[in-house]
Parts: C-alpha cells; sequence; structure tokens
DNA sequence: AGTTTCGGTGAACGCCTGTTCACTGACTAA
DNA sequence: TTAGTCAGTGAACAGGCGTTCACCGAAACT
C-alpha cells in the first residue's frame, strides 16, 4: 500500500491519456495541430469523441502536454551534456552526436517541436517559446561557470546561450529533414558551425 | 496595342487569382495551410467555392505559389545588401535594419514562411528549402569575392553562407515575435550574433 | 453495505468541408 | 457576325467536424 493511492482507477486514466498523446503525436507527423481532430484522435485510440474532453479541454491543451513530454525532458540533459568534460572540438563532437541520437530516437516529438514552434496555435507556440528560453538562461548558467567566460558581461553570455539553442534546434530540423544516408554530412556541416562560433567566442574580448 | 496581349479578361483572371492569394495570406496569419480550407478562401474573396479551381488545383498548390511570392523577390535584395561596402559592423547593423524593415513591411509573408517551413504540407516544405539553398547559394558566391575568402575551401564558403542565412530566418522570426517595442533589443541581439560570427570567420584560418 | 465518484458511451445538434456537374454570359477570335 | 472560349455560378452529394446531454457501471470512499 505506498502512499500516493494510484488506484486501478487513476492507472487506467493516465494510460488512455497516454494513448491520446501517442496517437496525436502519430497523426501529426502528416499535418500540423491547427488541422488535428479531436474525432480523429479518439478514433485512432479506439475510444468515443466525448472522452476525449475527460482528459482534455482542446486539441491546443493536448499540444501544451506534448511540448512538455518533448521537451521537459531535456533539460537535466542540456546540463550534463555542458558541464562534461574535454576539449573544444571534443564537446562540440559529443553535442553533435548528442543531438543526432535524439532526433533518431524521438523522431516524432522533435517533429511536433518544428512544427509547431512558429505554428498556428498561440497556447502551443507559448509553450515552446518559454521552454526554449528556459534552455537558453541554462545554458547561459553552465558557460559562465567556464574559465573562457572570464570577462564576459552577463548579456553577451545570455546571447551565446541563444545562439547556441537556436544553433541546436536548426541542427535538430537538418537531421530530421535529412535523406537516408546524408546524416554525416549535416553533423559535419553543425560540428564546423559550432566551431566557428566556438572560434568567435575566443575572441570575443580581443 | 502591347505586343503581349493582356486582354480583360486576362487581368481580370489575374486580379482574382491575386485576391485568391491576399485573402489566404491574411487567413493564414492565425493558422497553418494544412487547415486552410479553400472554400474558407473564396468566401474571403465574395466567389463561389468551385470558381477556386480555376486557378489552383488545390490549397498546397495556392501555398507554394505563396512561397514564390514572399521569397521570391528578396533574392536581389540579398544581392545587393552583400556587394555593398562597409565595415564589418557597418554590414551587420546595415542587413539587420533591412530584416526589421522587411518584417515590419511584410509581416504576413514573413509569418508564413516561418511557420510553413516545416509545416504540415509537403510541397510547400519544398518550394521553401529550395528557395532558402538558393538564397544560401547566393550569399555564398558573394563571400567568395570578398577577399576575406582567401584560402577558404569551398565547401567551407557554403557553411558560413548557410549560417548567415539560418541566423537571418532566426532573426526574421524573433522579430515577428517580439513584443511591439521590444524590438530594438532583438536588433541588438542579431548584431552582437553575427559580430561573433564574423570574428569566428576572421580567424578560421589560424 | 450503501453511496458517491467519474471515465467512457452513443445519439443527436447544427454546421462545415472538398468535389462533381451542367450551366451562364461576357470576352475573344475568325 | 458568328462561333468558341472560359471565369465564375449554384445546387447537390456524401461525408466530416466540435460540442451537448443523459446515461452506464465499475472503482472508490464511508
Amino acid at each position: 500500500m505506498s502512499h500516493i493511492p494510484a488506484g486501478i482507477r487513476q492507472t487506467q486514466k493516465e494510460k488512455t491519456r497516454q494513448a491520446l498523446l501517442d496517437a496525436a503525436l502519430g497523426l501529426l507527423e502528416g499535418q500540423s495541430l491547427s488541422s488535428l481532430g479531436l474525432r480523429e484522435v479518439t478514433r485512432a485510440v479506439g475510444i468515443a469523441p466525448t472522452a476525449f474532453y475527460r482528459h482534455f479541454r482542446s486539441t491546443a491543451d493536448l499540444g501544451v502536454a506534448l511540448v512538455e513530454e518533448a521537451l521537459g525532458s531535456l533539460h537535466e540533459m542540456i546540463g550534463t551534456t555542458l558541464a562534461a568534460t574535454g576539449d573544444s572540438d571534443e564537446r562540440i563532437t559529443r553535442a553533435v552526436d548528442l543531438i543526432a541520437d535524439h532526433v533518431r530516437t524521438h523522431a516524432p516529438h522533435v517533429r511536433f517541436i518544428a512544427r509547431e514552434r512558429h505554428g498556428g496555435v498561440e497556447p502551443v507556440r507559448t509553450a515552446i517559446g518559454e521552454q526554449l528560453d528556459r534552455f537558453a538562461e541554462e545554458v547561459a548558467v553552465e558557460l559562465a561557470k567556464h574559465p573562457e567566460a572570464k570577462g564576459w558581461s552577463e548579456d553577451d553570455v545570455l546571447m551565446l546561450a541563444r545562439l547556441y539553442v537556436d544553433h541546436m534546434v536548426m541542427t535538430a530540423c537538418a537531421f530530421l529533414e535529412a535523406e537516408p544516408g546524408t546524416e554525416e554530412r549535416v553533423a559535419d556541416l553543425a560540428r564546423r558551425q559550432m566551431r566557428l562560433v566556438s572560434l568567435g567566442r575566443r575572441h570575443w574580448l580581443d
């Protein structure tokens, strides 16, 4: 008997909710959230359309939940990656490999974020923007710890952090759209771009 | 009597076609192309739904036409901007101002491109991707002309060009989402990021 | 054991959609 | 002047949509 109830009822509800999220994510591989129908999702799960309302107020609400699922778990990953040791090139290689891996294992999630970041559903756009802002702040904190950040203004650190985060998103999108077999070309491009940025970083205070 | 006929008929058809594009662009401020209905567009123009087919095969077809309208005219602008004289900082300032201006005067077009670049309609995604590829190549040609490109491999020039183009798109999106009054902060961030990239560029061959 | 809670149901509401078809009537070309 | 072209029409079809409501039955609480 656990302290948290987690009865049969709550468990089933969570399972159905997850099924709805999974089904929606699948359907969203080929369309945008603003054209995703509630009936479409419930049909894919095998429940009545009305049951949808027991879990989400609307498809926009479901979208926000998907943002959480797609990006919520990435915060700690970013922290540990940046805190890792190694010289600049090693860290760049590791970062790009990590992005490639993540896109490979979570393609639908990444596609959803790329699509809805500037998509037609305002609450979802906002949710993604907030998550990316958080990423940038977290990256900034890690960058500030590094000895290379000595003499940098707080604003300039954040500027660099945003550049890294946006480049990360850009790279993820490039992997997503890469024809099978051309991923290494994308990775090589991303690494060289990051190397150039790192070079600029080292000479920022000249 | 012009050599090109351009009779009353053809003129009217072109006018209606443009009205359809304009109406669609307006409707697309609040939704994605994949959820845009053909009836919705014709209703906004004030013609029968069936008349839509006289101009476009589908809404995807209309989307591709919108890509042409939004990006087709930008090629020469990019060329002249990069060919302009001035030191690095002046050129950066001018480029960012140009982006800000363009977003101000063509917000719906920019929003459409941002939204559909990774949107749910494949032909439109492809059309945007092709235009951005062309931009990158054109930027690469201009960069190669510059004395700073001495000793650079062709591949590295293209790498830098892609970074500039993607940063341009990123900046345009940032202007789009900037709260009124915060545009100068966005511009300042973009300029510093470009300055850092330019710094990396200068030390690439060290 | 009795009562309440609540995830899921199925019918029904009014409205929307893309596409077809035969059609009209102003412009065009002979 | 006559014949043809063709942008735009309006009705009809067969479906889709989001949302409402009263209802069921098993789990949860007392």
